[in-house]
DNA sequence: GCAGTTACTACGACAGATGAAGTAATTTTG
DNA sequence: CAAAATTACTTCATCTGTCGTAGTAACTGC
């Protein structure tokens, strides 16, 4: 498990990078997240949309509905090229990061 | 240059790990943190001594000042075993989410 | 003697994560 | 066929950690 405080500034990158496979929605993301970490990352619902809401509002993710005659309606998101250069960037940031936070972690 | 966001997590264990090579104060840290990270990370000061109190809260640290009969009074830090502990944990954490955080990562 | 560095402390603002609760439709199961 | 589970969100209030700003205080170099 991993706690939110530690991953928490990769949240956005996370759901960007899952948008880059096609456009898609909160509950699908969601359960994505939780299969590709093998249960080792659960992203809460509330912090979820909430970043569907920030990222929408800064451009990086664009959001619509699909025509569907059934079920709840679902919001769906899509990337923008916006997102796309904002998520090549959190990726660099992330190399340095992993060098830099790599220099205070020992085996002990 | 790492944003604080992206780090955020593990100021703490950053500190931890400075405090393994023996106690040390809050200027020395910061600066050693500077270097160690060839300036890649520069923690705010603020960040830092509000980490030292909530690390002391925690049981992590013990703080102590030492005699001195010049300068500003400086206040030490020593890790206590508990905080050895915490730091070992959040060295496992690290190196899981290295690995979550890699999936979600490519290069383009 | 004044600027720069060292070494903090206090305070208020803000962003992001969270828990709790609620809504609403569909699907499964007993 | 009704109840429970799952899907798919939304709202709201709270908490934690970071940050900007500002101030204090002593020493050090020119």
């Amino acid at each position: 498990m991993i706690s939110s405080d530690v991953i928490r500034g990769y949240n956005d990158t996370i759901i960007l990078s899952l948008l880059l496979d096609g456009e898609s929605y909160g509950y699908e993301i969601s359960k994505r997240i939780r299969m590709l970490s093998e249960e080792k990352y659960i992203m809460k619902e509330t912090t979820l949309y909430s970043a569907f809401t920030r990222l929408e509002k800064n451009g990086f993710i664009d959001s619509f509905f699909m025509d569907e005659t059934f079920g709840k309606r679902r919001t769906y998101y899509r990337i923008t090229p916006l997102g796309r250069a904002y998520y090549r960037e959190k990726c660099e940031e992330w190399k340095l990061t992993q060098e830099v936070v790599s220099k205070f972690i020992r085996e002990l």
